[in-house]
DNA sequence: GCAAGGTC
């Protein structure tokens, strides 16, 4: 009997399915379930799905101590490798004690080769016969043409290709483990609360600290804008003063003072540009995606899981952006032709040919993303259907036609200073038609001639500032790991889901706590390598040594022990430093803001000696005996925010399903729409049958459409008043001599458009990442 | 109880 050997059991099913010549027996053994067959040339076949690796790099069970081992003692420790799925290495085992020979079925790339590695292992462990029998199936797609194709082409595992993995495995763990139990010891931080360091986590947080950095170092400036309201053949558009920044007020002042009526058309311009249809769907793309739609990227991985098992979409996990050749385009069309999406399948289906746009990734472990099912709406979820729906409408756009947009252009000049309005349309929307998400509005322009006159009725002059970068969210961040090299496709939403549960990160966008500042500036100071994406770099390269036979493992994994020696004496020597700065962070993590009592101290998180339970009170003790009660469970994290209602500082609590924000006051009067909110989201949990806390994830993409600038948000009193009756308080009228006005409508322009730009930016309470 | 990498 020939055993086959795939990473997961859906690749088994599906191959035992395109192999078998007269259908395929299923059973299981320690619920494992595996296929029998007999191939086209009558071959009695078995293949069997494994879950990833199932098995672990680790430490001998005498180093398990954190508190009895140096961590030191763990660069040179001994590694072993444990069983992590005891169930599929049974099985495996018992199918290979029947097996006369062996094909290596796993994932097309590094880590396949690895995971194959192991199960050959275990398969000769159990029949030394097999090692001589052994080939491997290299597939990029579970299609019939292309398996047929991989296994009547077997070739051989390459064994310098999973070593290459190995190296990454072990190097992972050694620095890994030493340089956590390290800080953990260090700060005292031990058992659930320890602080954890990585290869690919540290750099990860590295660069959220940078932006933080970058952000705090930022000194906005102010700056003013101009704007009119214009009027032709009964149709109103705006136009904006060219300098676009007035870095003077007195001069945007006097502009603005001197505006009239009529404005004359100087020129006139319209463009018209192709906008590209978007490539397919790999994994960064579609969590980016998702990320957009208000999903976190764990959330939005979880949800491709099960859209996948219930076979309604292709393998999440890939690289690729490239369709490749055995991939039946029409055909994966032709299964949507009768669903929810009939009408436009129906409209790409129609035509002769059908051409895929192409990513600029191309690679050998799995299709790009798209749909392999028809369920109907109802059948899903709305979170799992909106996703479904992405991935479909991605499909179409990719093997639609590009659009055309036009754009429009009219100089105008007023009372001699030159305006510029702008507008655009789309010609011929193509894929846009298809995938609306990121679609504008068209804003058009009316019809005008140079020479052609203008009614100016309306003028605006906004003070605002330079704003500093923004904050990353989850699907930028992910696209920067990518970038950098960080992670791969399958960890990078667990990576950041990871700096969430560790306390360094919070907040949607990304937002580093104070612990997680002085984390990544502590190790970037004493430990540079771990801190920084080039460590991932080299590894790569020393991996392709590897693959190429050019250097062994053990000579890598042997250098690798030689450096993390040297940063683990930087380390030692600066010990009472490192763990200073860390709880430097630690310390600022626990001030939630000033206290409202007293004024002049702080309020912070305190544990009572006496009773063990945390609670807030003031710095100012025993002059100011300020305190507020908190849960016993759970991460607080300040908010910076203040409540209106009883002028204590909200907090944000998490650990539970969602973050909880709450103000300090047990006395608040938000209290009881609190506790009234929190019954119904539970009731509605219990009926749903499932809570999951993603949610409250509504936050969109921060826009970057303005270039780093947006209103300024001072709060005045004309902000409230604007935002109660925007129309009477938003603008002052170019009628009204404007000389007793002008500071009157600078402040009300202002206030209306921070309330309009806090009204797009991120829901503050949407903590994907934290649920 | 450590990492990162698979997959459920």
């Amino acid at each position: 009997m020939r055993l086959i050997i795939t990473e997961k059991n859906d690749a088994a099913k599906k191959i035992a399915g395109i192999l078998s010549g007269n259908g395929v027996r299923s059973d299981s053994y320690l619920k494992v379930p595996y296929y029998m067959f007999d191939d086209v040339e009558g071959t009695p076949s078995v293949a069997v799905g494994l879950k990833g690796h199932v098995v672990q790099v680790d430490f001998p069970p005498e180093f398990s101590e954190w508190r009895k081992v140096e961590p030191r003692e763990l660069i040179d420790a001994p590694l072993v490798k444990t069983e992590t799925a005891k169930s599929v290495v049974r099985t495996v085992k018992k199918l290979a004690a029947d097996a006369d020979s062996l094909i290596i079925a796993t994932d097309f790339d590094r880590e396949g080769e690895l995971i194959g590695l192991e199960a050959l292992n275990l398969a000769v462990e159990e029949n030394g016969r097999l090692v001589r029998f052994v080939r491997r199936a290299r597939y990029s797609a579970l299609t019939p043409g292309e398996i047929k194709r991989a296994f009547s082409n077997l070739d051989h595992l390459s064994e310098p290709l999973a070593l290459a993995g190995e190296a990454r495995q072990d190097i992972d763990l050694i620095w890994g483990a030493t340089l956590t139990r390290f800080v953990s010891l260090a700060t005292g931080r031990l058992g659930s609360q320890f602080l954890s360091v990585g290869r690919v986590q540290t750099p990860t947080l590295v660069l959220i600290a940078e932006r933080e950095k970058e952000r705090r170092a930022f000194v906005s400036e102010p700056f003013w804008v101009v704007k009119v309201d214009l009027e032709a053949g009964g149709q109103r558009f705006s136009a904006l003063h060219k300098e676009e920044r007035f870095s003077d007020e007195a001069r945007a002042t006097a502009v603005f003072e001197k505006l009239a009526s009529p404005g004359k058309v100087t020129a006139v311009k319209q463009t018209s540009r192709k906008v590209q249809k978007p490539a397919p769907f790999n994994t960064t793309s579609f969590t980016s995606a998702a990320t957009s739609l208000g999903y976190s990227a764990a959330a939005a991985m979880r949800i491709a899981e099960d859209l996948y098992m219930s076979g309604h979409i292709s393998y999440p996990r890939t690289d690729n952006t490239v369709y490749p050749q055995s991939l039946d385009l029409r055909e994966a069309l032709e299964v949507l032709a009768n669903g929810e999406f009939a009408r436009e399948v129906a409209q790409l289906l129609s035509r002769d040919s059908l051409h895929a746009s192409r990513g600029d990734k191309r690679t050998t472990d799995h299709p790009p993303i798209y749909p392999t099912g028809s369920p109907r709406r109802g059948e899903l979820g709305d979170r799992e259907w909106r996703l479904y729906e992405l991935v479909v409408r991605r499909f179409m756009a990719t093997l639609s036609d590009d659009a055309v947009m036009e754009s429009n252009r009219v100089d105008v000049n007023i009372t001699g200073e030159p305006f510029v309005a702008r507008g655009n349309r789309v010609l011929s929307a193509g894929w846009l038609e298809h995938y609306p998400y990121s679609r504008q509005k068209d804003l058009e322009l009316p019809l005008l001639n140079e020479g052609d006159l203008v009614d100016v009725v309306d003028k605006q002059i906004d003070a605002r500032e330079t704003q500093p970068p923004a904050r990353y969210g989850q699907g930028t961040l992910i696209e920067l790991m990518e970038k950098h090299n960080l992670g791969t496709k399958a960890t990078r939403h667990a990576i950041i889901q990871n700096l969430y549960d560790r306390g360094y990160v919070h907040g949607n966008p990304v937002e580093p706590t104070e612990m997680g500042m002085k984390m990544a500036e502590a190790l970037q100071e004493y430990a540079p390598r771990i801190a920084s994406p080039e460590m991932t770099a080299e590894l790569e390269k020393d991996m392709d040594l590897i693959s190429e036979r050019d250097l062994t493992k053990e000579q890598v994994v042997r250098i690798s022990r030689d450096l993390l020696r040297q940063a683990y004496g930087m380390l030692e020597t600066n010990r009472q430093a490192v763990a200073s700065k860390i709880y430097e962070g630690i310390t600022d993590d626990r001030i939630l803001g000033d206290c409202p009592k007293c004024g002049t101290h702080r309020i912070r998180i305190i544990r009572s000696k006496a009773t063990k339970k945390r609670f807030v009170g003031c710095e100012g003790y025993p002059d100011c005996d300020q305190t507020y009660p908190l849960p016993q469970r759970g991460d607080v994290i300040g908010t910076g925010e203040i409540c209106p209602q009883c002028g204590s500082p909200k907090v944000k609590i998490l650990g539970g399903r969602r973050p909880w924000i709450l103000c300090l006051d047990p006395h608040c009067p938000t209290k009881a729409e609190y506790a009234a909110k929190r019954a119904a989201r539970a009731s509605k949990a219990a009926a749903a049958g499932e809570g999951d806390g993603e949610a409250a994830t509504t936050a969109k993409k921060t826009g970057t459409k303005a270039a780093g600038t947006k209103a300024a948000t001072t709060k005045t009193a004309a902000t409230k008043t604007a935002a109660k009756k925007p129309a009477a308080a938003k603008k002052t009228t170019a009628k009204k001599p404007a000389a007793a006005k002008t500071t009157t409508a600078r402040k009300t322009g202002t206030a209306t458009r921070a309330t309009r730009s806090k009204a797009t930016e991120p829901a503050p309470s949407g903590d994907g990442g934290e649920a």
